[in-house]
DNA sequence: TATATTCCTACTATTCAGATAGGAATATAG
DNA sequence: CTATATTCCTATCTGAATAGTAGGAATATA
């Protein structure tokens, strides 16, 4: 029971990998070997750290990744939202009635606590926090 | 992300519909009717709940379900273990190692803080405190 | 121009959640 | 003893999602 994907996964041990590395750039090949993740699978996990701003890319010979803020910037939140979205127990957490109980759903509240306890604990930990152990 | 299943939030309904009626017990199929639950489907569930002692049953004409304690002596985390088991966002929580990266898996810790939140959330709210809103 | 890279799109395979179906076992009422 | 109402058990189907693969276009460097 809930079982992080294995993409989060990936994607927490790239950027852990990246950290890892001040300055320089990794391609994403050589992430791929670092972490023992399938290349091509990985190219996907990237992009979406991309779009969300965690890191920054090079296209071209020489190109890579890199990261575009400090680790100790980055929380486990943002990581994890940036593969997977926000973190919703149930569908009626943002709008209620949203669920297939409609507007007399009790445990609602309950759920929504639930998704406020997840999140305060991922967004107090960071990168740097994670990568180091 | 982190959704809960429909079994877990029919269990959570079934349950709720059972603590309603003191003394008394209900079929299956008047509490799917009544939470808009397949019938069939929660059959399954409540075998569940029955295998982990959150209620009786009774077979036969006049059988039906019925709670095994009181509403207030249920915690959340035990209806969501009876369903889908223990918390486990990542294979290696109970034993290291047990993940695909072995021994040297850094984000271990976090995903144990994380199952230890979410049981410590689970384990301080009871079936009556969820069922009454 | 050759090469190394990110980036984009499409496809496949496997697993799992959700649900359905049919009937066996069991208890009660008449 | 029979009809009926129920829990209980096993098998099957289906759609969606996850994990992964494939091929090549765009881009930058030497």
């Amino acid at each position: 029971m809930f079982a992080v994907s294995a993409r989060t996964q990936y994607a927490i041990r790239a950027m852990s990998c990246l950290a890892k590395r001040p300055d320089r750039s990794a391609t994403a090949a050589e992430i791929a070997l670092a972490e023992s993740i399938p290349a091509k699978y990985l190219e996907g996990i990237l992009s979406r750290l991309k779009a969300s701003g965690l890191i920054e890319s090079e296209r071209g010979k020489n190109g890579g990744y890199s990261m575009a803020k400090d680790p100790a910037a980055i929380s486990m939140l943002e990581i994890v939202e940036a593969i997977d979205g926000r973190i919703k127990p149930v569908t009626c957490v943002d709008a209620p009635g949203a669920c297939a109980f409609g507007g007399d759903c009790h445990p609602r509240n309950f759920w929504i606590g639930l998704k406020a306890t997840i999140d305060a604990y991922l967004a107090e930990r960071t990168l740097k926090d994670v990568s180091e152990g």
